[in-house]
RNA sequence: CGGGGCGUGGCGCAGCUUGGUAGCGCGGGUGCUUUGGGAGCACUAGGUCGCAGGUUCGAAUCCUGUCGCCCCGACCA
C-alpha cells in the first residue's frame, strides 16, 4: 500500500483531550479510530487491517476445531428474548439492549449477544445425536447500551466480537469440547502476541455452570484478578473464594447492651470500644427486584472486616427464586425506607432484626430473607447492632441456624487471604482486561427455547450448549496497553496492520526513488504486508509517524542508496543497521520469522 | 442516577472575573528556501463561540433553560 494513493494515515499531532488511558490515546493519535459518539467509533483503514488480522487468527484456530462460520442477524424480535426470559432484564431499567419498534409496532432488540437466535436455528436443524457436536461462530458487531462507555474500544457501545455456540448430546461431550476450546483460546491469544491469564469467572447474566475468562494483565484493566504466585489458583474477584484471616476472640462473654452514640461505622465502634473489626458482625440490607415484579427484602451478615460480594449475593438469591433477579439495591434511599420500613435504626442493625419493621402496607415480602456469610456464621460471640438507635449489643453463643439463615459464601476475597487449596499460599492482586470468556451453558437456553434432539436411546432430549466469546476490537486495544513506548504503539507482528514500512527520506533524489520502488515491488511480489510512506514529507515527520503507528520493522532509504544500501530498524528493540539492498528481503524474512516465533 | 469538569476553525487551547463584535500554536492551501527525528519565511483559506430564550445600544463574556461530551462513583458482563 502506498500512503499517498491508497492508504491515508490521518495521524494527529496532538492527543485529543478525551482520551485517558494510553491505548485509547494512541489509537486516536495514530489515526486508527475516530469517535462518532459516546462509545461509538469508526475503524479507519489501518484499524480494519488489525481487526482483520485478529479475525484471521481466530478463524484459523476455530476452523481447526471444526467450527463453522456463519453470520446471524443483529435485529432480534422480542418474542425470542421473551422465550428465554431475558427481554425484561435486558431492556427494562438499566438493561443494556438497545430496542426499537418497527412500523407495525413490533418490538425488536439490537443484539448484544446471540444465544436466542442460534438456539432457535439449532433447534430447527438439529434432529439427531448423529449430527452432534456442532459449533457455529461469527465475527460481528455487537450492540450494548453500556451505562458508562469508556476508554475507547475497551468498553464501547458498538464493538466487534467473535461469538461461538456449541451443541452437544451430553454434558460429558460439552465438557470435553469446552476443554478443547480452552486450548484453542490459549492458542489464539498467543498467536495474537498477547500475554494472557485464564481465570475462573462468574457466568453472569448469560447463565450456566462453569466459565473461564481470559485476561490481559494491564493497569488500565477494569477487572481485578486474584492469583497465587505458583499459578495454582487464579480467579476474577467476582468469583474468587478464599480463607479470611483468623478472627480475634471476643473477651466479653456476657450479653449486654453497649452504648455507642453516633458510632455507625465499624471503625468508629472499634476505636471507641477497643474492639477489632473481626469481633463485629456487619449487617447490610438489600432489596431484590424480580422479573415477576416481586420484591424481597434481604438481610445479610458478614464479619466486620470483610465486604459483601454483591455478585455472589446476586447469584445466590437468583438461584433461590423462580423468577429472574433483575436488580439488587442496598437499602439506603430514605424515601424507600420511609415507605416500606418503620423504626429502622440505620447503623445499629443486628442479625436478629425483626420482620415487623417491614410495613404491613408495603408491597415487599413481609419477611427478611436472611443470609449469613461463613465469616459471620463461624462466630458465636460477637458485637452487632442492637436494633436500637445508638446501641450495639454483645451477642453470646448466638447461632446462625440454618432454619433462619441461608449460610453461604457472599464475601469478597482479597489479596493476602489464604487460598482454599490448603497449601498456605496467599492471594495476589492484579488488574486485567477481559478479552475472552468461555461458558458451559448447559441446557438453560435449549429448555427455554425448546431445542431438542433424538438421542441414541430414541428419547427426545434438550441440547447441551456452550458459548464462547472473544472481544476482537478489545484485543486490539489491550495489545497496545501491553505494547507501547514513549514514541507510540509497538504492535505484536501477528496483528500489526503491516509487517514493515518503507521510509524513503528524499524522493526527489532519483537514486533513492528508484531504489525505493525496486524494494517495494520486491516485497509486494513476495506477498509481504508492506506500507510505502511515499509522502513528500520531511524524513523526521515520517519517522515520527512510523513510530507512532507502530509497524514492527522500518526500512529507511536514504543517502546510502548510492551504494545500494539501506537501513533496517526494529521498532521494539530499536536495533538499527545498514544492509545491502540485495540482502534486504532475505534478512527481513528471517527477522520477521524470528519475531513471529518468539511469541507464537 | 449522584459528584466533578468541559463545549470557541480539523486538533490542542486562550479570551469570560471587569460586555465593545474573536485570537494563539499545530494542521490545510500557494510560493521560495530547506531536506535523516514532527523545518524557515511570506501570503492565504477556514469559526452564526453547543443550542434556545432573556438582560443590554451592544453578549463568546451576564442570567435562565436545554443538549452533548469527558472523568470519578453507583451500576453493569
Amino acid at each position: 500500500m502506498r500512503v499517498t494513493t491508497s492508504f491515508p494515515l490521518g495521524t494527529l499531532r496532538d492527543t485529543p483531550s478525551e482520551a485517558e488511558i494510553i491505548s485509547h490515546q494512541l489509537l486516536l493519535k495514530g489515526g486508527y479510530i475516530r469517535r462518532i459518539n459516546s462509545g461509538i467509533y469508526a475503524y479507519m483503514p489501518i484499524m480494519l487491517r488489525v481487526i482483520e488480522k485478529i479475525s484471521n487468527i481466530i478463524r484459523k484456530e476455530l476452523n481447526k476445531l471444526g467450527c463453522s462460520k456463519l453470520l446471524l442477524p443483529q435485529l432480534h424480535p422480542s418474542d425470542l428474548w421473551k422465550k428465554s426470559e431475558r427481554w425484561e432484564g435486558y431492556t427494562a431499567g438499566e438493561g443494556i439492549m438497545f430496542n426499537l419498534k418497527d412500523r407495525q409496532g413490533k418490538e425488536f432488540g439490537l443484539a448484544p449477544t446471540h444465544e436466542e437466535v442460534i438456539t432457535s436455528i439449532a433447534s430447527e436443524i438439529i434432529n439427531s445425536y448423529k449430527q452432534l457436536p456442532l459449533c457455529f461462530y461469527q465475527i460481528q458487531t455487537k450492540f450494548r447500551d453500556e451505562i458508562r462507555p469508556r476508554f475507547g474500544l475497551m468498553r464501547s457501545r458498538e464493538f466487534i466480537m467473535k461469538d461461538g455456540y456449541s451443541f452437544h448430546s451430553s454434558k460429558e461431550d460439552l465438557v470435553s469440547f469446552y476443554k478443547k476450546m480452552e486450548i484453542a483460546y490459549e492458542n489464539i491469544f498467543t498467536n495474537c502476541g498477547l500475554e494472557t491469564v485464564g481465570v475462573d469467572a462468574d457466568s453472569g447474566s448469560i447463565g450456566g455452570a462453569s466459565s473461564k475468562e481470559f485476561m490481559v494483565t494491564a493497569e488500565a484493566g477494569e477487572d481485578t484478578i486474584l492469583f497465587t504466585k505458583s499459578g495454582s489458583y487464579a480467579a476474577n474477584i467476582e468469583k474468587a473464594v478464599s480463607i479470611p484471616n483468623e478472627a480475634i476472640p471476643l473477651k466479653t462473654k456476657t450479653d449486654k447492651l453497649l452504648e455507642t452514640p453516633n458510632q455507625k461505622s465499624i471503625s468508629d465502634i472499634c476505636k471507641n470500644n477497643n474492639l477489632d473489626p473481626t469481633q463485629i458482625v456487619k449487617v447490610v440490607l438489600y432489596i431484590a427486584r424480580f422479573e415477576d415484579k416481586s420484591e424481597i427484602p434481604i438481610l445479610t451478615c458478614i464479619r466486620g472486616d470483610q465486604n459483601i460480594n454483591e455478585i455472589k449475593l446476586h447469584n445466590l438469591i437468583s438461584n433461590k427464586h423462580s423468577s429472574n433477579l433483575i436488580k439488587l439495591n442496598k437499602i439506603e434511599n430514605i424515601k424507600h425506607i420511609e415507605k416500606n420500613l418503620s423504626n429502622l435504626p440505620i447503623g445499629y442493625i443486628g442479625p436478629d432484626l425483626k420482620d415487623t419493621v417491614i410495613n404491613k402496607n408495603s408491597y415487599w415480602t413481609k419477611t427478611w430473607l436472611r443470609i449469613a456469610d461463613y465469616s459471620a456464621s463461624n462466630l458465636s460471640d460477637f458485637i452487632s447492632g442492637a436494633n436500637k438507635l445508638n446501641f450495639h449489643k454483645v451477642f453470646n453463643e448466638f447461632s446462625f441456624s440454618e432454619e433462619q439463615f441461608l449460610i453461604s459464601d457472599i464475601r469478597n476475597a482479597k489479596k493476602g487471604d489464604f487460598t482454599i487449596k490448603g497449601n498456605k499460599e496467599t492471594l495476589r492482586e492484579k488488574k486485567g482486561i477481559e478479552i475472552g470468556h468461555i461458558f458451559q451453558l448447559g441446557q438453560k437456553y435449549s429448555e427455554k427455547l425448546n431445542a431438542s434432539f433424538s438421542d441414541n436411546d430414541g428419547k427426545l432430549k434438550n441440547l447441551w450448549m456452550g458459548c464462547y466469546g472473544i472481544g476482537v476490537t478489545r484485543i486490539a486495544q489491550a495489545a497496545i496497553e501491553q505494547n507501547y513506548d514513549e514514541n507510540g504503539i509497538i504492535w505484536p507482528i501477528q496483528i500489526s496492520p503491516f509487517e514493515v514500512v518503507i521510509i524513503p527520506t528524499n524522493l526527489k533524489d532519483p537514486i533513492q526513488k528508484n531504489l525505493t520502488e525496486e524494494i517495494y515491488k520486491d516485497f509486494k511480489k513476495n506477498n509481504l504486508d508492506v506500507l510505502l510512506d511515499d509522502r513528500d514529507e520531511r524524513a523526521g515527520v515520517k519517522f515520527k509517524d512510523a513510530d507512532l503507528i507502530g509497524i514492527p520493522f522500518q526500512i529507511i532509504i536514504g543517502r546510502d542508496s548510492i551504494n545500494k544500501e539501506v537501513e533496517f530498524l526494529c521498532r521494539s528493540s530499536k536495533n538499527k543497521f545498514k544492509i545491502a539492498s540485495k540482502n534486504l528481503l532475505e534478512k527481513f524474512i528471517y527477522e520477521s520469522e524470528v519475531m513471529y516465533n518468539k511469541k507464537s
